[in-house]
DNA sequence: GTGCATTATACGCCAATGGCGTCTAAACGC
DNA sequence: GCGTTTAGACGCCATTGGCGTATAATGCAC
């Protein structure tokens, strides 16, 4: 079985047992996995002006993108933080 | 050989050239590996606080701070960018 | 001191990812 | 038309992340 599969079934038996009361234990936890190209278009970046000024390899952003591979879990979470505060990421990254 | 060792031995090769004086395309890009483990002290924070936090799973943290695992690319910029403004940047994966 | 929980190190295993390459195809200006 | 830029698609493979277990420290109560 694929990891993805037995991550459903993992979330869909913690979301049974949490609407039927069981809420011991039930943390339900959805990792979002944000959209990177609107992220992106939201900044009105090129790919590679987006992969050049947050570090993202290239390639790496065009498989995000494409679907072929996805984010994990920390690089979900700085895309949601440069998607919510991308001035102060870029200049955070710019100095030294 | 390993990456690793093949990293080292570039960058080796390009100090030399640099002390050497051939500074032509000797541009000495050590991928700035973050400290993991005093970004996260300078935060007064548990590896378990800290990968919540920050969305990094526990196990990764850990093998980043034993030199087990090195972040890639985007996990060193965002561990640049957590530990220059790591109060915006937990309130922007708070919300949402 | 003894016991216990928390925190952290260390390492094995394996699917999934990242990095790199190539090829194709739109979109744009010339 | 033609060339450049941008982006989609896919193969290959070393490296990583996720998960588990075992082992030390550390701290704190009793």
């Amino acid at each position: 079985m694929s990891k993805f599969a037995k991550d459903l079934i993992a979330g869909m038996t913690e979301a049974v047992a949490y609407a039927g009361g069981e809420k011991a234990g039930a943390a339900v936890h959805v990792v979002e996995v944000p959209d990177v190209r609107a992220i992106r278009r939201q900044l009105h970046m090129t790919q590679h002006e987006f992969a050049d000024a947050y570090r993202i390899p290239l390639a790496t952003l065009k498989n995000w993108e494409q679907g072929r591979r996805a984010p994990d879990a920390p690089a979900a979470a700085y895309l949601q933080a440069i998607s919510r505060k991308p001035l102060v990421i870029r200049e955070a990254l710019q100095q030294g």
